[in-house]
Parts: C-alpha cells; structure tokens; sequence
DNA sequence: GTGAAAGCGCTAACAC
DNA sequence: GTGTTAGCGCTTTCAC
C-alpha cells in the first residue's frame, strides 16, 4: 500500500480510503489509485485489516475424527454437508476454515475462536462429548453443532428430528409386514441414539415390543458390518428388515447380505437414512430418511450468525421425510 | 498478552518469549506465565503473529463451480478428494481455508494469495481456462491443480493417469467382446478428454476404429445423462459397451439404462471412473479406474510445499489401475 | 534474564 | 479532499 502511495503521490491513508471505496476521496484520484492497484496486482492485506478492524469473516468448519479408527473423512453424508456449508458460506460471503480435531477432545475445538483464527465455529456431530460442549458454551465460544438435541443443552445445535425419522422408517417397515426390524447403528451417538429410540417407538405405535436383540450396536466400519451380519446368521438371529443408521451402512449391508445369498427386499427389507445421492440410484433403489442437505447449511450458517448478531442461542431441527423406493419391498408399477 | 503481563508482573516481550517457550526466560516465570494463559484461556492472536512474522501457514483449496449449472459441490470424488486434502494438511499442521470460484474465473483463485489469507492454492480441476492457469504462474502465484498435465503448461498439476485409464478401461471392454463402446463424458475438460484419447486408443491398439458417433459429450448433471440414453435409444444408436467419465456418470446411467429395460452386464457391459467408496458395493459391483483419492491429497500437498520452498514446479502423475467387478461382465465364481 | 522500542500492513480519528 | 498520527497484538533487535 505504501509502494501504491508512492506511486500516486499520495498519503498512505488516501490510498487506504480510495480501496474503500470512501466518498471522501476525489474520484479521479480514487480511479487512478485503483489502476495502479490492478497493475500491481496488489490486493489488500485481509490479516492486517482484521487486525486492526478487530474482526474476521471466517467460520471454521469442524469435523472431529474417531481416534479409535481413525478413519478419514469420507461418509459422503458428512461430505455433502461440508459441500451445503461451503456453498451456503461462500453465498454469504464468509471465509470457510476446515479442521478436523479429535472427537474425545472436542473442547480443542475452541482454539480455532480463541486464537482469532475464526469469528465462529460449525461443529460436524456432537460425539460422545455433550460436557465439553456445555462448557466451550460456557466459555462464551460461538459455534453451532450438527447434531442432536440433547437435555441440559447450552449449545445451539442443528439436526433433522432424528426421533421422527427412526419411527418413519421403521413404521414403513412394520406396516409393510416386517415382524423382526434389526437396527444397526451406533447407538452411543446421540443422533443414532435418537434415530433407534424412533425404531422402539414405531414398535410401541404398533403396539408391539422390539426384540432387543435385534438393535446392534455397530461403528461405521465396513468390516464391523459384514462381520456383524455373519455374526448374525451364525447365531441363527432371524430377521426380515433392516433400518441401518446411514445410507452408506444400508448399502453395505445390502451388499453383504447378497453375498450370503439373502434378497433385498424379498427376504429383508431395508430402509437407511440421510438420502445421499446415490440412494436413488442403488440397487435396488434404497428407501431412506431424508435429511435436508442443503437446508443443512443455510440453517446451520443462520444460527451461528444469528448467535453472533447478540441473539439467543437456538436450536433447530429440521423435517425429515420417508423416501420410500424399493429397497423396503414396495413393489412399483413399472 | 498485556493483561498477563500485567498480571504477571513482567513485560510483554518476556510473555512473548514465554509463550514461545524461549530458553532465554526463567523456568519458574515461564511456568507461571503459562499457567496465567490457560487460566485465562488465552491463546497467541494468530492474525497479529501472522502479520508480525511475514508468513502464514493456512492453504486454500479452491473448488471452482460451473457457472451455467451452478451446481453445488456434490461429486462424491470431489468431494473425498476435498477429505483427502484435509486430512494432508491437519496431519502436516496446515490450516485449509476451502473456497470456490467461478470456473470461468479461475485466476480470481489468486486473490487469497495476493491477500495474505493463504501461503499456497491448492486448485481442484483445471476445467476450460488453462491460459488463466498459465497466467498466475507467471505472475508467482504458488499453486498446485489437480488435473491433466497439458502442453505449454507453466503450472504444477497433480493427476491420475487419465489416458492410461482410460485405455485400460476400453481395451478391457473390448477384450470382453464388446464392438460398440459408448464414450460418456464432458470431453472439453481436460481429464475427460484425455480418458477418450484413451478410448480410442485402445480401438487403435485392438486394430480397430472408434466409431464417433459414439463418443457422448455430456455434463455431470442427471437429467442429461438420462436425456442422451432416451436419445441414443430414439436415433437407434446400438451400443454394448459404455465407459463413463466417473463413477457417478456410470451409476446414474445404469440405472437409467435399468428403466429402459437394458441389462447391465448382459446388454451393456459398463465400466466407470475413480473407483468412488460406493462403487464396490452397488449393484452390480461397478468395474472402474481406480484414482488413489488418499495419495492425491498427499501428492498435492508434497507438490505445493515443495514449490513454497523453492524447488522447481514439478508435475506427477498418479497411477491408475483397473478394478474389474461385474457390471462389465466378467463372470466371477462365487 | 528482562524491558523498551520499533514495526509488520492496515484504518480512523483528528487536524488542516 | 488529503495528510499526520496512533494503535490493532504480536516478535525481535538492542540495551541493560
């Protein structure tokens, strides 16, 4: 900016107005300064601007990982959401930080805001660790999660109605015929908690009770599946669906299932959850639990910045919805 | 840090020091000092610390958008390869600021460089605007593509082997008898247009011609895939063979091919791209190229990094291998 | 071993 | 309309 100043004959501080756009500063002065601008290809020095505005337009996006697995990010599901936040971010003009932190220790997570790195932060799922949460609310840290609603809250979170869809997906199941609905999911989440405390609600509406040992706590692990499933078989549990936690779960257990020989649907009807993309177009077409993807980030990006405006925290679920196509046994007119 | 130093009774520099834990100050102070910090939950001001040092250690990967289908980020490679990169840079403790451009626009790619906001581009796809490429190399804008390696480039990319894959992916084809392979893909993309190179190479290798009528340029979008197959269908266009540009391509057109009442092998033997988590477990199990997506984000960040320090701009490509499962045919004992 | 002072690149009173 | 000056939060000579 100085070289600019220089160059213009000017003071540092007419250049600074000029940049800005100021009225203050003679238009034909404004254009010449901006011309050198381009020609230098200079553009302003955003971290020296933010310090001295005491601001910053960076939200950090946060996706802890398991420490037990390790496992990468790649659940398209999360992946998408990160997708819906880029898009929803950049349409509002933030700057989006990715992180990842390790999911026992959520409250690192915080550092991010502490060292004025990001003005907010957008937590991907709540773990295990509704605790440390309280207490980065505590701290006075903004941020929102994706996740469930939990008792005693003091976190904004986001999340589809995780309870709803567990009792949507496994109604349909039970309405269709199935006697013996197996969930599997990882029931530890308090999102899946909710999504199997739906499946035992279902059962209850239908006036039935559900085996529980047919609920399967099961991590997101290829190989936990089709072992779980073999584990199954071998025990000679029976059973005639199956609400998986995810999409990607249904899709590997269909998989599985196939090659034990089992049909989907004709002997086990399955429904997941989330709708990614692909389910539409899986083998057969996979009905599942709608989570609003897109609506997922706007609604996201909206609390925290409404948290950030002064306002109170506040949490939203959003509708989820059945998809039914023909993995659950709804035979289509073709 | 003032109000520690106050606190402390000591200077700022000493806190400064402290903090980053020089030998020069007291054990016992540098003790305290610490313990003053986390008690008040404060953590170094990295904007401040940036500016003061003259460096950065945050990267930008930038995710360009199609203009005309404004489509959001969704591509379930892209998007694994956006987890790759994170888990890359996390692992070497660099921060990734994720961003999109106007594919049209990409040398705007350059602002969070010319800003301060990130040390190094990490650009994800090179789409039609090579020359804008070649542009910001020459103005010393420190980035990485991944993409097609193309004559006269200045620039650095990282990228499978697009021509060897999509060879592979043909002569595979042919070996299984097929005479007419349909080429699906936006060919005006570099890496697309280079996996058809591929296609017609294996033709050649194989004494045969490509017949062009059979060469599809059609974009990631779902309506026109299925479109183009009810066009094929309608001009009497006989195919026994597709190869899809990406795995989401060919998925999407098996099963548009499935409601047309096409068998896939038996009608038409398929093969996709990039080898997507899912595309072992649809069905059927989905022949592809495989792109190693983890060694991608490593070989971008090795590639930038080593740019950043001075070595000479250096292009590589990644290998890329066949995976034959069923939807092209090959009959696999149970 | 510690402090005083200058300066990273910028903006905003406050003069004129 | 433009320049002068102070200061955002930090690090680092240079003194002592």
């Amino acid at each position: 900016m100085a070289d600019i100043a220089r160059l213009a004959g000017v003071s540092v501080s007419t250049v600074s107005r000029a940049l800005a756009g100021s009225a203050l500063v003679n238009a034909e002065t404004r254009g010449r300064i901006a011309e050198l601008a381009r020609s230098l290809n200079y553009s302003i020095n955003i971290g020296a601007q933010n310090l001295r505005l005491g601001h910053n337009n960076t939200v950090a996006v946060i996706v802890p990982y398991d420490p037990n697995t390790r496992q990468h990010l790649s659940d398209p599901f999360f992946l998408s959401l990160i997708g819906s936040l880029a898009d929803a971010l950049t349409e509002r003009g933030h700057d989006m930080l990715l992180t990842r932190v390790d999911a026992d220790r959520l409250d690192q997570a915080a550092q991010v805001f502490h060292t004025g790195r990001a003005m907010g932060i957008v937590l991907v799922g709540q773990w295990r660790h509704h605790d440390q949460l309280n207490s980065m609310a505590v701290q006075g840290v903004p941020f929102v999660v994706w996740g469930a609603q939990l008792p005693q809250q003091l976190y904004a979170t986001v999340g589809g109605n995780n309870l709803a869809g567990g009792r949507l997906a496994t109604a349909h199941l039970l309405a269709g015929g199935a006697r013996r609905v197996l969930f599997m999911g990882d029931a530890d989440l308090p999102e899946i908690g909710q999504r199997r405390a739906g499946w035992l609600a279902a059962h209850a509406d239908a006036g039935l009770v559900a085996d529980a040992s047919l609920s399967r706590s099961v991590p997101f692990v290829t190989e936990r599946i089709q072992q779980e499933l073999a584990l199954l078989q071998q025990h000679g549990v029976a059973f005639d669906a199956l609400f998986a936690a995810s999409d990607l779960m249904a899709m590997t257990a269909i998989s599985a299932l196939r090659q034990r020989g089992v049909r989907v649907p004709e002997d086990v009807r399955v429904v997941g959850y989330d709708d990614i993309a692909l389910a539409e177009h899986f083998h057969p077409p996979l009905s599942t639990v709608r989570q609003p993807i897109a609506d997922a980030g706007q609604a996201l990006v909206q609390s925290l910045l409404s948290q950030l405006a002064g306002e109170r925290r506040h949490s939203t679920q959003l509708a989820t919805a059945l998809v039914v196509r023909d993995s659950s046994g709804a035979a289509r007119a073709a």
